[in-house]
Order: structure tokens, then C-alpha cells, then sequence
RNA sequence: GGAGAGAUGGCUGAGUGGCCGAAAGCGAUCGCCUGCUAAGCGAUUGUACGCCCCAAAAGGUGUACCGCGGGUUCAAAUCCCGCUCUCUCCGCCA
């Protein structure tokens, strides 16, 4: 959400910088909302501090014993009057919540003007591109082959999009998920938690997802909770309504999730493989910072995601996206895309953002500063450090063999426990 | 799933219709005092929104907030209704 102060008085600014983003966005009714607003606001305070005054001489009255009946019809009216108004008030602000709620976060300064994938810049490359004497095979075939992805089966149980991961292809999972969490708790000084996967809609609503993109959640019948599209959303919510120490921050946490998309609008796409699945599991990397920390936080939180993919020796790009191609939420991202050989293309992997203090407003989430005692909303950041399904997928398609058998990358043998770090298929 | 009890400021906890944004204690901050420490004394100590002032901050002023939402009343932390959450007991269960 953004400031309602400065929105009001930067109307034309506000427009110019949303503009941006690839689309026009009339704040004509706000401005006109904004100001019945305060008018009504104004008049129904008068109204209340009138009522207050006269109580207050009704309570004296009646303590002395005197007569005060002339009193109270004339006060019931004006109670109607104010019960009148405050019916008008919450009308407007129920419509200038919704207009709130549904503008997306300014672009931060740094971000790049452009209106789509084709305006992103590559910022750096890391490592290279593995050389194969053999024609590299895509994820899905390899799994097929070695028995540890089944599609079919998965598509049986559920439905289309799932998948169901066996032997080493689970293994491998499971062996990432602590791989990350465990670079990440031990030498980046993240707190690990683990958190709900279903979350109301206030928590929804706190970062983003909803009012605007529901069709994007999978909601449980009969209740008011949705499945978790990322950890972003119960790890930022662990603060929701909060004032934080300054000393405290930035606060920064590591989470392991499954999550859940419903894909809306993807009909067609990616449907070969685990890239895109209605349900995957990911490590997420989430911060809460004061405002003068964020930047450089979110570099920090995007060295710590790209580790990950350095230690797995797997060469990769960082892309920062610019204006048309932001979420919603966010102030700036950076994307890191892993290359499949397989599929001959980069991949997003991991998406670090720094959303200002846009959720931050929308959570009521605050610090108080030390030297003046006021409070201030914190910024809140955070980035996939990794997506594990299709890190799975970039391990498979990089570290492939001739003969169809995966190496398994020296840094997850200890998860391997003694075992032969090779996948290879079940004799 | 059933029965009961509860939800008040950073914390503990008083408050059953008006003098309550809220006693008291603890904690915290600032000051005083004591050679240090401890103790003691005094002051301050919620948030949001509107208006005034203003470059801004500070300040002034009004309104709202005692889990959330509605109702009764001239007036609600207090009475009534609904909801949420917490605790206890029973049932069920990993």
C-alpha cells in the first residue's frame, strides 16, 4: 500500500511512476474519495465533541441531582446524525481501501524503465556453461529413464501438474532443502523457522496476493484459509501488527515451504516437467530492515541466494528486472536464472525483492527508532534461496552423464551419508 | 466435536454505565541524590487519523481505539447479540 499523505499530495508524480509499470492508472476517484473523506471526517468529529462536552455536563447534572431530560432529545439527534455520517464514512472508505489495496507499489529509482522480459538487464554471469560430449537431454527424459520422476502417476493421484518424485529424485529433494537451509542458518546468519501453510485472508492481504489475485491461490472449501503460494506470506505476517526494537533489525529468516499456485493463465505453458507445478517446494530468504538498510540488504540477500548455485557449480545469471516486468509488490527485483542444457535456455530459479515499505504499511509492521522514539514502517525483502524443484531440474539437466546416470555435486555428499553419489537406475 | 472460564497499555493487574486513554505495581527513559554498586526521590512513558502551525521536525487541538463486528443508551472498557482467539475438562487423534 502506499502512503496516503504523499499519494495525496503527488497525484500526478504517483501516475507518472505507476505508468511505468506498462499500465495507465486514473487516480481521479481516489483524489475525489480522499476528499469527501476528510470533509465527512470533519464534520463527524465536530458532532462527537459536542456529544462529549454534553455528557460530560449530563454526568455532572445528574451527580448533583438536577434535571437534565431537555438535554438528552436534543443529543439523540445528533447521536443519529453522527450514526448517519459514520455509516457515509465507512461507504467512502471501503471504496478508497479497495483502490489502496489494489495499487501496486511505486518502482524504486534504480529500476530500469522498460515494458517487459525483453527490457530485463543481465547484470553478471557466474561460471559457464557445463561442456558435453553428448547431446544433453531434458529433465523429464532423464527422470523417465532413471524411474524417478513419474509424471503419470502423479497426474493419477492429483492431477495435471503434480508430480511424483521417487529414490534418488526424492532424495535429491530432500538433500537440497537442507543443503539451503542449513548455508543458510549456519554461515548467513538467517533464524529458521516453519511456519503455517495455510494462512487467512488478512495475511493474504498483508503482502499482496490478495484483493487482486485470488484466482492465483487455491482457497479451502468451507474456510476462510488459502494454501501458501510462497513462505513469503506466513514468514512476513510473523510480524504483522508489530512495532520492532531498531536495535532488532534487520531481522532475517530462512524458511523450507511447499507451495501452491494454481497456475491461472498458464494453460499450455512449461507443461512438460517440473517447471511449472501447482505444487513445489522452496526455501525463502525474508527480511525486515529499516528503511536506509534495504538496498544494500537486498544485495546481500541476493549474494546469499546465488551461493547456493555457486556451490552447486551451476552457471547461472542475475537479471534485474526493470519497470514493466515488476510484481506487483515489489520496489525492485533481481531474478537469478540457472542455465538447462537440456532445454538450452536460462530459467528463473530465485527472484530477490525489496518491497519498500509497501507491505510493511499494508502488515502494520513498524520499528521504533532509538534517538527519537518514533515510529517508522520497516521495509520488508525476500528472495527464493532456492526454488528446489527446479534446482533439481538444474542439477539433472547439468550434471548428466552419456549415459543417462546424474552425478550428484560434491557439495550435497554429506546428505548422501556414505552412499555412492550417483542417481543412477535401480538394477 | 461437547462443557466451562477468559481476552484491558511493553508486562502484571484493577475497573459493572458518566469524573476512564484507563488505578496500582513492574519495566523503560530522563533528571536529582549517594565516593562506586545497590537503594532512594522526581518527571516522563500507547497508536492511528483530522485540523492548526510549519520548509520539516517539534508543538497545539480534536476524534477514535480496553480481542473483532454489530446493538441498547443522552452516554459503553462496563449491558445485550454474533464472531475470533486463549485456557481448563471430556471425546477423538499423529
Amino acid at each position: 500500500m502506499l502512503d496516503i499523505r504523499y499519494l495525496r499530495q503527488n497525484i500526478a508524480r504517483v501516475e507518472e511512476r505507476l505508468a511505468t509499470r506498462g499500465q495507465q492508472i486514473d487516480l481521479g476517484p481516489f483524489v475525489k474519495l480522499e476528499g469527501q473523506r476528510r470533509n465527512v471526517l470533519q464534520e463527524v468529529e465536530t458532532l462527537r465533541n459536542q456529544r462529549n462536552v454534553v455528557n460530560r455536563a449530563i454526568g455532572e447534572m445528574k451527580k448533583k441531582g438536577e434535571d437534565f431530560t431537555s438535554l438528552t432529545a436534543e443529543m439523540g439527534k445528533v447521536s443519529d446524525r453522527i450514526k448517519g455520517l459514520e455509516g457515509e464514512i465507512n461507504r467512502i472508505e471501503d471504496e478508497l481501501s479497495v483502490i489502496m489495496l489494489t495499487l501496486p507499489n511505486l518502482p524504486h529509482e534504480a529500476v530500469t524503465p522498460g515494458g517487459g522480459p525483453e527490457d530485463n538487464q543481465v547484470l553478471k554471469y557466474w561460471g559457464e556453461k557445463p561442456r558435453l560430449d553428448f547431446t544433453p537431454r531434458p529433465h523429464w527424459e532423464l527422470g523417465e529413464d532413471l524411474d524417478i520422476l513419474d509424471f503419470a502417476r502423479g497426474s493419477k493421484i492429483t492431477g495435471a501438474r503434480f508430480t511424483l518424485l521417487k529414490g534418488g529424485a526424492a532424495l535429491l529433494e530432500r538433500a537440497l532443502i537442507s543443503f539451503m537451509l542449513d548455508l543458510h542458518t549456519e554461515e548467513h546468519g538467517y533464524h529458521e523457522v516453519l511456519p503455517p501453510f495455510m494462512v487467512n485472508r488478512e495475511s493474504m492481504t498483508a503482502t499482496g496476493q490478495l484483493p487482486k489475485f485470488a484466482e492465483d491461490l487455491f482457497r479451502l472449501e468451507n474456510t476462510e484459509y488459502f494454501l501458501i503460494p510462497t513462505a513469503e506470506v506466513p514468514v512476513t505476517n510473523i510480524h504483522r501488527g508489530e512495532i520492532l526494537a531498531e536495535a532488532d533489525l534487520p531481522l532475517s529468516y530462512a524458511a523450507y515451504t511447499p507451495c501452491f499456485r494454481a497456475e491461472a493463465g498458464s494453460y499450455g505453458k512449461d507443461t512438460r516437467g517440473l517447471i511449472r507445478q501447482h505444487q513445489f517446494n522452496k526455501v525463502e530468504l525474508v527480511k525486515f530492515t529499516a528503511p536506509e538498510q534495504s538496498d544494500g540488504e537486498l544485495e546481500r540477500l541476493t549474494d546469499h541466494a546465488e551461493e547456493v548455485l555457486e556451490r552447486l557449480q551451476l552457471h547461472y545469471r542475475r537479471v534485474s528486472l526493470c519497470s514493466g516486468d515488476l510484481g506487483f509488490s515489489a520496489a525492485r527485483t533481481y531474478d537469478l536464472e540457472v542455465w538447462l542444457p537440456g532445454q538450452g535456455t536460462y530459467r528463473e530459479i530465485s527472484s530477490c525483492s525489496n518491497f519498500g515499505d509497501f507491505q510493511a504499511r499494508r502488515a502494520g509492521i513498524r520499528f521504533r527508532r532509538e534517538k527519537t522514539g518514533r515510529v517508522e514502517h520497516v521495509h520488508t525483502l525476500n528472495g527464493s534461496g532456492l526454488a528446489v524443484g527446479r534446482t533439481l531440474v538444474a542439477i539433472l539437466e547439468n550434471y548428466q552423464r552419456a549415459d543417462g546416470t546424474i552425478k550428484v555435486p560434491e557439495a550435497l555428499k554429506p546428505y548422501w551419508r556414505g552412499k555412492v553419489p550417483l542417481i543412477s537406475r535401480p538394477s
